[in-house]
DNA sequence: TCAAAAGTGTTCACAGTACACCCATGC
DNA sequence: GCATGGGTGTACTGTGAACACTTTTGA
């Protein structure tokens, strides 16, 4: 059995996959690398954990540093340890699956680190494995937003029924019918109609909604599936 | 931006949840700590990542060290890296949640290790931050067993549906019709119909069954559930 | 008044559930 | 033959899916 001195220590660090939504599509954050190598190359944002911190502690100061929002939503998803993974020196990084607000976001954003969204289907070349990590990424927010309302993390406060349609059709890739989406969405009582409408989109305007932050907290484990089991497992793309 | 000469390096650790069943109930398999600190406690089966494997090959590693067995299932569960959690010196500890054929088991076990299991309901102290551990993989696997087949690497290459429903009663903490499972279980396609029953826990015998290993293959991603969803979802205690 | 999008109602098929009943066998 | 547990049949209920229909309002 090995002693805790012979063992080789190596450096570890968080990358964090930090999705949002337009209105339009699903999008995905991204860095100018700022430092060699691959100085100038597209890169999840990420850092180094700090001699007193966690690694959850760590990607919440980078998200922090980043946007300058606290308390997103953020879940550890894998760690990658391949020993070659990064060219310069062993780094085990632990990947965080993100969601943010893309309009909270875009006030704060700090330009230091040219940051830039890209549609997650369309994704750039990113340095080391960090491309394997968004498609991890791509495939856990299917998975458990079929079974959990993460997805109020990605709207504003305020947002219509056919706002959030329309992100589900974006994840799934997919068209759902209206009236019943709709009886789905209101019958898990998760939701509150306001009185004021948004008529952007259509002359008639959408009632706008918003979470009932009591229930949300007290469901957010056993919630009810939005997409019906089978129609998610047949979406979700095999290995 | 921090560069890598100016970062802590720190240990990087393994920790297996080994999960099996012996017909009664779901076990936890744990060893005795056979070094300081904490010599003799209880603890997961683990070991530090080397310098030229990753994290999966550290745990497969480690795992024939204990069982003779390879190709066991296997997946990561979620790393810690609390800087406190190691008492000697800051290590990540990387958990993975592996399910396993007790009765393959039995004969190649390494006693080197003072191995014992423990009913998954009854877990001792074990140190560190392993009990939290042994948590999440419940939650894991009750969660994961519900859309996936996943239990069938619990089970002899043999078995009887009377069985597998135990298993998943066990599970489950709860009864399911006997002919409702029954035509659920075959509905799938999964099993194979052998010719031999098991006569031992009744008069009139139960067929066995096994895997189809090329459907098992095939769907294992795109399985429907055994367990309903809401029924899923109302199991799984709150955090 | 017409087009466009929001929102409601209705029907149908099927999956989940409950439970009665038949079957094979050892004692 | 009868108790025991395996296995099948069937009726009820609620949910998901499809789609027709009404409502509101700007142009």
């Amino acid at each position: 059995m090995r002693r805790y001195q012979q063992q080789t220590r190596i450096l570890l660090a968080v990358d964090c996959i930090i999705v949002g939504y337009d209105g339009t599509e699903l999008k995905l954050l991204v860095i100018q690398r700022s430092f060699e190598p691959f100085k100038g190359q597209w890169s999840l944002v990420g850092g180094f954990v700090q001699e007193n911190e966690s690694a959850e502690d760590a990607a919440k100061r980078v998200l922090k540093n980043l946007t300058g929002l606290d308390g997103l939503y953020m879940e550890q998803l894998q760690t990658f340890t391949s020993p070659l993974r990064d060219t310069v020196e062993r780094t085990a990084s632990i990947a965080f699956f993100t969601l943010i607000d893309i309009q909270k976001y875009r006030q704060q954003l700090s330009e230091d680190y040219h940051p830039a969204w890209f549609s997650i289907n369309d994704v750039p070349h990113l340095i080391f494995d960090h491309n394997e990590m968004v498609e991890q990424a791509k495939e856990k927010l299917r998975y458990k937003a079929a079974l959990h309302p993460l997805v109020f993390e990605l709207l504003p406060n305020k947002f219509t029924l056919p706002q959030l349609q329309n992100l589900y059709e974006c994840l799934y890739n997919k068209t759902f019918d209206k009236g019943n989406f709709t009886r789905k969405v209101l019958s898990t009582k998760l939701l509150v109609k306001m009185k004021d409408k948004d008529k952007q989109s259509s002359k008639k305007g959408a009632f706008y909604y918003k979470v009932d932050p009591k229930r949300y907290n007290a469901d957010f484990h056993s919630f009810t599936n939005f997409v019906s089991v089978p129609s998610l497992l047949n979406s979700i793309p095999k290995k």
